[in-house]
DNA sequence: TCCTCGAATATAGTATACTTATACCCTATC
DNA sequence: GATAGGGTATAAGTATACTATATTCGAGGA
């Protein structure tokens, strides 16, 4: 069982409540396809395969339901959130709705420090998508997300596009290489117009990313 | 102990799971004032006046935690999330943004049914702004921007938007009967511009709606 | 007098035990 | 042979008991 060994370890280490650890465990799995779409997540299978009670393991649930990712019903427990594909549209409007706004109000604020460090993600983003690995790209994506919302500084803004990146993280992972060095091209333009302060440029094109990310038609 | 009993009753009326009455006899409280801003809601303080294990009470602190009505630190309990005056300022941004885009699908989409129950509610709140109490008034308030999610038809959005309402509840409860007033002609004009389907004046009507309710100047 | 250390208490975190509801299967009857 | 009803098994809901941590208050020393 070496779950449970992890588990244990991590529990040595950090203070970290254990429904944290077993959430993102489960999390893992479900992101990374062992438990598959629509497959029940029984409270007694999962606290016994992870050395821990059922306790712990049912606050990981109803975290993961909070966020999206299972759905719970009652006297009959979780599964892997089914996303039927008028929701994956439904999620993928309303996030370009919410960065073309974190685009507008990061244009208009115009913090130079913060910006700098936008820059940064930026730069070292366009190494990585020619060098590094698939994991690398997606995890540097996510700090240029983090450090576009924090440009933004709207702090309920920042927790709602988070939510959602993870929501449709499935949806999102690059499909190309070309795709991957286009996804950047795109994070570099919208990083001038916000240095320009052209608030109106940065959100039509932040929203614009959202689609071309999806690979969707944009209908507006 | 009044609300024990209350909560017996509707266990044995209802199957609802006891930590779904928990939670909102706890957001009742919240949003009454009975529990105020910052202080700390103790688990078993909790599940002794309520009459229920301290199981029920965590899960409902968590699902509330999930909403944003309280904050959980790891170790040191859940208390009434204090809300700074640039979160009040964040969510009815986001608020405004996010009604914007359901006043624009609403009238893009124009089904027609949903749209007359929609037109039944107004003139239920009508008269209700004239005559009924200030409860009345807030719960008709809500069926509106419910109604007006169904017509919008984006499920992810609908389920944002009520999140923030809730959120954002004492913010907008109506000071006056005039603001009363003024706040059904709103919703008759959003209507209006739902049914002739322009999309652009129903979305720009929502926003400011928002913004009047929160009674805020509108910088955009 | 104030600061620091430690013990006691309060409270969150976790485990286990018990209760109740749901679902599935088997049997009996039509 | 099919369907309805009951019984059993499985799993969620709930309660209680135990453990670990944080906070508070008091005592002792600087």
């Amino acid at each position: 069982m070496d779950k449970t060994i992890e588990i244990e370890q991590l529990l040595g280490a950090t203070h970290t409540p254990l429904a944290k650890l077993v959430a993102a465990a489960i999390r893992d799995r479900i992101t990374s396809g062992e438990f598959s779409i629509g497959s029940r997540l029984v409270e007694g299978k999962l606290s016994e395969e992870l050395g821990v009670s059922r306790m712990p393991v049912r606050e990981a649930l109803r975290e993961l339901a909070a966020e999206g990712l299972v759905t719970i019903e009652p006297r009959r427990g979780a599964s892997v959130t089914a996303v039927t594909d008028d929701q994956k549209r439904d999620m993928i409007e309303v996030r370009a709705t919410l960065e073309a706004l974190n685009a507008r109000l990061a244009a208009r604020r115009h913090d130079p420090e913060q910006i700098a460090r936008l820059q940064l993600v930026l730069d070292e983003g366009g190494k990585i998508t020619e060098t590094g690995s698939r994991q690398d790209f997606i995890r540097q994506n996510d700090r240029f997300h983090e450090a576009l919302a924090d440009v933004g500084g709207n702090s309920v803004l920042t927790d709602m596009m988070r939510s959602l990146r993870d929501r449709t993280a499935m949806l999102f992972a690059p499909t190309s290489q070309l795709r991957a060095r286009e996804n950047w091209q795109e994070h570099a333009a919208i990083l001038r117009a916000v240095i320009d302060g052209d608030s109106e440029l940065a959100a039509l094109l932040a929203a614009r990313h959202v689609y071309n990310a999806a690979q969707m038609k944009q209908d507006v």
